[in-house]
DNA sequence: TTGTATGCGTTATCAG
DNA sequence: CTGATAACGCATACAA
């Protein structure tokens, strides 16, 4: 069914229900015969020879590392939300931990289909540079700060410097990191970096031993923690670069019957929901993943309705979650 | 940049282009000319026009009740792969637990874009099935049992009767249920009347006030968690119709110094990534999620490539997770 | 206010 | 093997 059968049906010609359909000049009684027509037939336009016509897909791209995530996914639904207010589809790219997928997705994305990307980024190359500051359509870039794009990041180092105030001043002075990789700038190095800063400040070593690096997952904090222990009897605390790997430290601990935080302290980052279950419950820090979503979206289709809008980037802020796991 | 201007430029026609781009007839010196400059150029070919002339889009509607959950995010991880492998896009729809907001994405999707659709399902209405019926793109349902269509569930009633077993195995005797609204066949209605049915087996009685239904948070289990121990004094355990509600009660639990299994025995279902970190750690039941999303992509893609493919239903199976909190 | 004619970028047909 | 040409379904400039 397409538009000149419709136009046929209703005795007017195919420009008339292209009018009819974009709300431009037309009789009452032509806009009643197709209205009829249309209810009865059922018809909606092709939206692939809209596009080909308008150059409009009403399609935005997201890019994530992974979908099975607390955080992503609070991230994603607030894209979600805001997407489907305007009117707005999401493509969904999940990248399954691999760094150069995200290129093949980002040009996927902006050769056709999209009129913008959201990407989630981790580790951001010179290559995802150069290929996002040549891309045609809007970029917004969440969980990272970047100065070439706009970008909607959270306030890592603070949380960090937060986190390890606290656990020093509940007295812990020989305290581990298990971390990421340096390479995701806020994750793996803006986190550790607040920890090693406060530390000195506070006059505290850590040795190179104490600290440890691994992946995303639950398994760095259940490898690494056993470890962390072996290299350094004496330690007090831990602090995980993520609740995900805190849950693995704390799996571990609670398997060799450590206690938390009586013997060692643990501290992740974002707050997910098993961190307030958890007995002890689990301290962190809560992040704005959803609103980071949102926003981010919305700086998207700003910069879709208005293509020359400078770049934006907002620092979100965070919430120490004060429970009883250090 | 379009076909035609590619065409000049290699000195051949635009037919030579399309061949080229769809591996048809050509021989090697134009293929060699077309490749130089469509390298030199970066032209890509419109996904838009291609779709006008083939009807072929590459894309995968799915649709979703919500996104931040351990259980829908490992199905859409499942589905992602699968179909980024085929080389097939997801377009993602959150309908925020609005059921009806399923039946508007259904029709959108359905209308033009995609080639078929997965649904994770979770109130089939009547309305649903006359929807779905009359879809001339083929649909997967995930998650419960229906006929019209082809569908992958989870065995949720003997999963439920394995629970309700290894409780009264466990020596409980006066068990409580917190559920969800028996709209939603497979985790409402199937799990409750597995522990139901479980329980007569064995003489048990399970008076009304021993079960109380809410949504699908951990509100659920916080909230209906004082009620039954008011309204049941004796009670030795409680069996929750998901992890996430489990994770209410035991918040609930923990808040109010219960012990737990010893004063009250908790199930969930799901085996969500809490369950294996709390302490005592959840006995629960391990459903295939993941599988259930790659199987669900698989047989979609099978529909779309074959049309005639008769529908097919698929029952997965589960795993008892014999942890401490019974 | 209305209709006609044209083109968006591609692929399929068909004659060469 | 190759190229001209006609669709695909729609929106718009232009003429009426």
């Amino acid at each position: 069914m397409n538009i000149s059968q419709i136009a046929k049906l209703a005795g007017v010609s195919p420009a008339a229900v292209s009018r009819y359909l974009n709300n431009g000049y037309l009789s009452e009684e032509k806009r009643a015969a197709i209205a009829r027509v249309i209810r009865e037939t059922g018809y909606t336009p092709s939206s692939q020879a809209q596009t080909l016509r308008t150059k409009r897909t009403k399609l935005i791209g997201v890019i994530i590392p992974k979908i099975d995530s607390d955080s992503i996914s609070q991230v994603v639904a607030g894209i979600s939300q805001v997407l489907s207010e305007q009117g707005y589809q999401m493509l969904l790219a999940n990248t399954a931990n691999q760094n150069s997928r995200e290129l093949d997705y980002i040009n996927t994305f902006s050769q056709n289909m999209v009129e913008g990307i959201i990407l989630l980024g981790t580790i951001l190359t010179p290559a995802h540079k150069k290929l996002l500051k040549s891309l045609k359509v809007p970029v917004v870039v969440l969980g990272q700060s970047i100065d070439y794009e706009s970008c909607i990041y959270h306030d890592d180092y603070q949380a960090s410097v937060g986190l390890a105030e606290y656990m020093i001043g509940k007295g812990c002075k020989k305290i581990g990191y298990i971390g990421v990789t340096e390479k995701d700038k806020a994750v793996g190095k803006l986190r550790k970096q607040g920890f090693l800063d406060t530390m000195t400040k506070h006059g505290l070593k850590v040795c190179e031993s104490a600290i440890k690096t691994g992946s995303f997952y639950m398994e760095n904090g259940y490898e690494n923690t056993p470890l962390l222990l072996r290299d350094n009897p004496d330690l007090e605390a831990i602090l995980c670069a993520t609740d995900t790997i805190a849950l693995g430290a704390i799996k571990y601990l609670n398997q060799n019957r450590i206690r938390i935080p009586e013997e060692i302290g643990i501290c992740g980052f974002g707050n997910g929901r098993a961190a307030s279950i958890l007995t002890p419950s689990l301290t962190t820090v809560h992040f704005y993943y959803w609103e980071c979503g949102e926003e981010g979206a919305k700086i998207l289709l700003e910069k879709i309705a208005s293509p020359d809008t400078p770049n934006k980037s907002v620092k979100l802020g965070f919430e120490l979650v004060k429970n009883e796991s250090v």
